[in-house]
DNA sequence: TCTGGGGTCCTAGGACCC
DNA sequence: TCTGGGGTCCTAGGACCC
């Protein structure tokens, strides 16, 4: 099951004025992007990703709405708690998606659509799209194909047939650069990547060589997952209101972005010990470095004094256009403060005083006084990334 | 006015250990 | 003097996804 056009179809439905409209919903930031466009503005070649101003320059009459992420994880949940009454075998797969394994179900496929479909309508007057087949590959295939509102079903055994009418970069698994790499080999279709031959392409591209060769025979390896795979890092990244010049402005911004980061480590129970940071410069290049501590943490001034290190040891003074911090290596269900390190144990005191206020009255209402600083505090962006629960949960001032 | 934000997996080379 | 074989961990970077 995959949302129609989600966080657009969701603004039309709760919006009579932008019914029929061409809209973008974008972040609440200065710098932003097209997240979702309704089909409207699609029509005119507005696409996820484009800057706002690019849409607009497309799509003059485009109407620009900020997302609602509670509004999209909410209706996103209602959706995922239908879904388990049909059968409990759900991969929620992102706030718009999901896979059913419905071979032990007694209804037909066509019912089990319907029943879907009806339910979003009359919940939330918006649509969506199902597809089904043989595996996780061709389910999520079928249904794209009749989009918007729409339901296919690729019978069992057509599983090449129905492969083929692909292009090779609509394949999910293929991106922009593979396709690319292979349309430069003379390979344009899943039947020219067959017959290259499952060795050649393991040659290639290792393990997604074979895991590629399988899908263009119609096959797919992993089926339904429904447990909630573990979290393997956790991490904000921001790009800022303006750009910045100089080693003391980042270093607010870093303060912000550690915090963000500790924070939902800690209120979720994670401690890791590999820190890394991102700087993205004003020609979009970027610069990445991660750095190994000899301990797990969830302190803010851990992950902030690891992350300055590493942005003396990788800055080369050029202009900064965005800033990334992220948490890996995560052991769940520890928090960690303070460590022998630390002299100072106020910091234990310091944090659940933190944790404690945030908790009642929202992020960054008691926080470190630098942060105040930044033009930008919190989180404004949207994703599809983010999740009703959990640690994928991200909270939007 | 140029392209957000949050993730995962894979690879290859180097350090280090027995 | 003369460097095999097996392993783990760390790290940067690429590619992909929603």
């Amino acid at each position: 099951m995959d949302m129609d056009a989600f966080f657009a179809s969701v603004e039309q439905a709760s919006n009579p004025a932008l019914k029929g409209q061409p809209i973008g919903v974008i972040g609440s930031q200065e710098r932003t992007v097209v997240v979702t466009c309704s089909y409207e503005a699609r029509k005119f070649g507005v696409r996820t990703g484009m800057s706002k101003y690019e849409a607009l320059r497309v799509c003059p009459h485009l109407k620009l709405v900020p997302g609602r992420n509670r509004k999209y994880t909410y209706i996103s949940k209602q959706i995922t708690d239908y879904l388990l009454t049909i059968t409990p075998d759900v991969e929620v797969y992102s706030v718009d998606e999901a896979f059913l394994d419905i071979s032990d179900v007694l209804n037909t496929s066509d019912e089990i659509s319907y029943m879907i479909k009806s339910f979003v309508k009359k919940n939330f007057g918006i649509t969506c799209s199902l597809g089904v087949g043989s595996n996780k590959l061709i389910a999520k295939m079928a249904s794209g194909i009749k989009k918007p509102d729409g339901y296919y079903k690729v019978e069992s055994g057509d599983e090449i047939d129905f492969i083929d009418r692909f292009k090779l970069g609509d394949i999910w698994g293929i991106g922009r650069r593979l396709e690319k790499r292979f349309n430069n080999m003379g390979i344009f279709k899943p039947k020219d990547l067959r017959e290259f031959g499952e060795d050649k392409l393991t040659d290639m591209l290792g393990i997604n060589g074979s895991h590629l060769y399988r899908m263009v025979c119609g096959e797919y390896l992993s089926g339904v997952n429904t447990d909630d795979p573990p979290v393997k890092s956790i991490g904000h990244s921001m790009t800022l209101p303006t750009n910045l010049y100089n080693r003391e402005q980042a270093a607010n911004y870093l303060l912000q972005l550690s915090e963000m980061v500790s924070a939902r480590a800690r209120k979720n129970s994670y401690a890791g010990k590999t820190i890394s940071l991102h700087i993205r410069d004003i020609e979009l290049q970027s610069v990445r470095k991660m750095k190994t501590i000899p301990f797990f943490t969830s302190a803010t001034h851990h992950i902030y004094e690891t992350v300055m290190e590493i942005f003396d040891e990788i800055w080369e003074k050029r202009p900064i256009r965005a800033l990334g911090v992220s948490i890996s290596k995560l052991v769940p269900g520890l928090i960690q403060l303070s460590t022998t390190m630390d002299a100072d144990k106020r910091w234990d005191d310091i944090y659940k005083a933190i944790d404690s206020m945030n908790g009642k009255y929202g992020d960054f209402t008691l926080s470190f006084g630098s942060v105040l600083n930044c033009k930008r505090i919190g989180s404004r962006g949207i994703s599809p990334a983010w999740r009703p629960k959990g640690a994928r949960d991200v909270d939007v001032l």
